[in-house]
DNA sequence: TTCATTTTTTAACATTTGTAAAATTTTCTT
DNA sequence: AAGAAAATTTTACAAATGTTAAAAAATGAA
């Protein structure tokens, strides 16, 4: 466990080798809503950004190698250094985009075309992870999961 | 129509006044994926940070009034001015958190529940807008809409 | 007010998805 | 290789949602 719902969380870590999700908890039921491999960034946006308690859970699903970058430094990077603030900029709204374009899809798509999006998108993550962590990711229960799979077979 | 699919957007629009839709088309049928009255900024995420032609239509529900900013504009004060390009920055972070927000949201609730929580957080949309538009804002049909409002009265 | 139009609700039925449990397959350990 | 454990698929049934069409209610114009 990476991030851990309820604690302000100083840091954002780049993932350098591994695969993550995140999650939150509904009642006792766990929920992915963001699987991720190399070349990541890993950052609780609720708790980073706001300085506040987040609710979101960050794990770590292979052995990893991360990258460990203090809030603090980025803040200071941040105040002083025009680049750097562009940059931080550009990071926020390239993943306002991601996130955008999840979030229309899952109103548009059925649960079919997520997951063949999702095979192309991502076929390395299908292979690493546990389809259970798939389904979750994909908002659909792991037998809605099988279902699908065994229709496109 | 203040912002069509297909078109690079050169410009951001403050709402000062009324009600707005984003939309996006699924086959023949519309598809509403953000709604928001006075005080939010309206742009095409996606045409306007990337500066492509985007996927997002934004209409305007009422007469309105809006501030312009042209993209040109916005971009020298970012690579001039740290102030705005740190405000620039902050402003798509907390984007990103709301949409973030509204997808964890779509995942983890029953249609009743995201419901419930728009008559809370937008009460004045819910009296200005027509429910066709928020049942598919909700991601749910209108005769869904119909009977969770009929099982809450 | 009255009539026409638009919006919302209701009804009936089909489809999708979920849940729980069993069966099967895969993976891991010894 | 054999057995145990874990993961995945399948089955059967229940619940939720979608679609189409009709009914009712609300809105707007003359």
């Amino acid at each position: 466990m990476l991030i851990k719902a309820g604690r302000t969380e100083r840091s954002v870590y780049l993932l350098e080798k591994g695969v993550a999700r995140a999650f939150c908890h509904k009642d006792d039921k766990e929920i992915n809503f963001w699987l991720g491999a190399e070349s990541n960034i890993l950052l609780s946006y609720n708790s980073f950004f706001l300085n506040t308690p987040g609710y979101e859970n960050i794990e770590l699903l292979e052995d990893s190698v991360l990258y460990k970058i203090p809030h603090t430094a980025l803040q200071n990077l941040y105040s002083t250094d025009l680049e750097l603030a562009n940059w931080g900029r550009r990071l926020a709204e390239s993943e306002l985009i991601k996130v955008e374009e999840c979030f229309i899809a899952r109103q548009f798509k059925t649960a079919k075309e997520c997951y063949e999006d999702f095979i192309k998108t991502s076929p390395d993550i299908l292979q690493r992870v546990q389809l259970g962590h798939i389904a979750s990711y994909l908002g659909i229960s792991q037998v809605t999961l099988s279902r699908i799979r065994a229709e496109i077979r």
